[in-house]
DNA sequence: TAGATTGTTAATCGATTAACAATC
DNA sequence: TAGATTGTTAATCGATTAACAATC
């Protein structure tokens, strides 16, 4: 199957969390209801969009009014599987997976990330932002132990390749990678790249565009 | 104007550095020439999409044989912007900025990242991954000296409005924005949002329907 | 009530994919 | 040469946007 792995509603998904952040505000704020006109204000998209996405999690709105916020905030992260706690490893303790581990936003989705692994032994046995770092020999016994589903995979690309494999022997069935290879997985793993140089490419287009005061192109 | 800042061939774009680092591959192995039908398998893509992809690089390939690797290495980088070095600070020394402020890979995007800044009294003075942390009171003083183009904005998000304030009044022209804050900005200034969460939500939705053996709608 | 906002159905837009002649 | 691969033109697909009746 070609489309194996690629979700309907892609776009709509990605753009979930950017609501549910703003939602989770008002409801901080003690509001009641809040409208899509309102959401897509706070983004800079069309109402109709926000309302379109908001329509995939199920939840109903009131005319007039808006959507309540409260069952709207539990719509989404039930849509998003972010009612459910995940526990994630990192593999890879260098610079960015440090960082990740370190990186307090997740824990509102559900991610909770329990440990690290690394093949350097003068990292190996450390502790880093409360995380132990365990060798990568270790991942087979360790994973079912730890009940990790999701590996976040922050090490250096030429290793990527196998280390993947590694992830996937020890059982983990969800890799975030972070790397800049496409990975090769059975059919029963799941994978995200994150392409942080794609995002850069973008950036850098827009500035060379807008130097060449080329506005109408952009 | 509705569309401002948005980039046509947006797609393309965010898929020409995975091709970049594929052929950059190619040509240390001292190949003359790579075929859209191999970046295409290494990526899971089909090869028209990489052919029209390329195209807009204005690179020509020969039938048979495939696009001269040198060429098109030059070619990408030239249409990405990446021949020219953009100098950047990190805007937010927490466990993210410090994180990419030691990440390899921009290097060969022609992203210099030469200094950061935080408001963290502990913080400034320090150093990290070899860059000074410089106090955010000092943005403005130092933006013009240290011809910095770019801020790369990684504080917590309930400082991200007001820090991005000193940013565009210091001088800054372009943003990298890490935050889940939709920033607001003179029309001139161009920002990118990397949403780390979205990522996640797409990997999350996508381990929920796998459970479910939901593959039909995969 | 009046009108802001919803959900639905249809139209538009843009991106991907298919088809195929040209060619090294 | 034969055939793999290109660039172009057309078709399809999916996502966004528009229109509007329903309604709190």
């Amino acid at each position: 199957m070609a489309n194996k792995n690629k979700v309907s509603y892609g776009p709509s998904i990605r753009r979930l969390p950017s609501y549910l952040h703003i939602i989770r505000h008002a409801q901080s704020n003690g509001d009641q209801f809040i409208s899509g006109t309102v959401i897509a204000n706070e983004l800079n998209l069309e109402p109709i969009q926000v309302r379109k996405d908001l329509a995939i999690t199920g939840i109903i709105g009131k005319p007039k009014k808006g959507y309540p916020v409260n069952e709207l905030v539990t719509a989404i992260e039930r849509y998003l599987g972010w009612n459910v706690t995940h526990k994630a490893i990192i593999v890879g303790a260098g610079n960015l997976g440090s960082a990740l581990s370190g990186y307090q936003e997740f824990k509102n989705h559900g991610l909770d990330i329990i440990a690290a692994f690394d093949t350097d032994p003068a990292k190996v046995g450390k502790i880093v932002h409360g995380l132990p770092i365990h060798s990568l020999d270790q991942l087979t016994e360790l994973v079912p132990q730890l009940h990790a589903e999701i590996a976040i995979l922050t090490v250096p690309s030429p290793y990527a390749t196998s280390t993947c494999e590694s992830i996937v022997k020890a059982g983990i069935k969800a890799i975030w990678n972070f790397t800049n290879i496409k990975l090769k997985v059975p059919a029963d793993i799941m994978v995200w790249r994150e392409d942080l140089s794609s995002g850069y490419a973008m950036l850098s287009v827009m500035m060379k565009l807008a130097q060449k005061g080329d506005t109408a192109a952009l």
